[in-house]
DNA sequence: TCCTCATCATGAGGTAACCTCAGCAATCGT
DNA sequence: ACGATTGCTGAGGTTACCTCATGATGAGGA
């Protein structure tokens, strides 16, 4: 499973118009991260989108397919794989819903509480080294202008 | 060809606890302006990657499709394919190169150009109504700060 | 020269992660 | 009580990647 193994080197983009730019090294700096945070990951054999999903269910405790659908901006079908993906590594289990037996309830195993647990630390770890780079005032604006941008 | 017309809602995401928080941000910031883009270029029926691809070969005049691998990252058997569906819409051209006769190079045709310019001009203008909701300072601040990151 | 090895593009074939649509069961609204 | 809706999943499709093999060429010796 993914094992993009290539590691191919960054051109450097286009001129500086100002404006485009900006637009450039955001794109950038999130492929940045995202890469980084792939890498991380890989000792589980995670995808980012199960790690993702496998948060969801343990921070909301029984979360229905649909629900984790919603979450991981994908359909309601999707989420489906996503869980068997995640049931078949034993990470979480499907249980019925007590209140509507046509829907199911996603739980986290004892083994996925645990592989989540180290996730986090192992994802807190690498963003914490890679945000090292800016001084604390740095990461403070970043945080501020990000949340306008993205609102 | 992308016809991604679901709209979901973005859920508030977990709690703030300082640095993992940071890398959230980067992300959800990314994937507006990814959204963003993809909605601007929706016109032209071009995916980011085919938009990408027109603007290098448009750029760098005569490029070899290993040349054009390299500047999208991906293996060289797969920008053939980049290649085939610009060559299908007539926006780029294969020609043999003169100085290697292993080698094809790919040029833009007169409506490659056209359009190459049309989706630049978008694209600017997105990229300037996005980050138009910062101030002057901001927009310098966050240019230095995603370099620091990106490097 | 001629032999070997690297490189270029591409055919063949595979995979992961999405999607839509149809179907079944359960629930809800009137 | 019954038609419409909701929740999940099987079946099957698309896209955008990938690897490996192949044929043609190029480049560096011996």
């Amino acid at each position: 499973m993914m094992r993009n193994t290539r590691g191919r080197r960054y051109h450097s983009p286009v001129a500086d118009d100002g404006s485009g730019e900006l637009g450039d090294l955001l794109m950038r700096a999130a492929r940045t991260q995202r890469r980084r945070w792939r890498d991380a990951l890989a000792p589980w054999d995670l995808s980012p989108h199960q790690a993702r999903a496998l948060r969801v269910v343990c921070e909301r405790d029984g979360v229905r397919l649909s629900d984790l659908a919603d979450s991981l901006h994908i359909a309601p079908r999707s989420a489906t794989e996503v869980a068997d993906g995640l049931q078949e590594r034993g990470l979480v289990e499907r249980t019925p819903d007590p209140g509507d037996r046509r829907a199911v309830l996603l739980r986290p195993t004892e083994e996925g509480r645990r592989i989540r647990g180290e996730v986090g630390r192992a994802r807190a770890a690498d963003s914490a080294e890679l945000f090292a780079r800016l001084g604390e005032e740095d990461r403070t604006t970043l945080a501020r202008i990000l949340r306008t941008l993205a609102g």
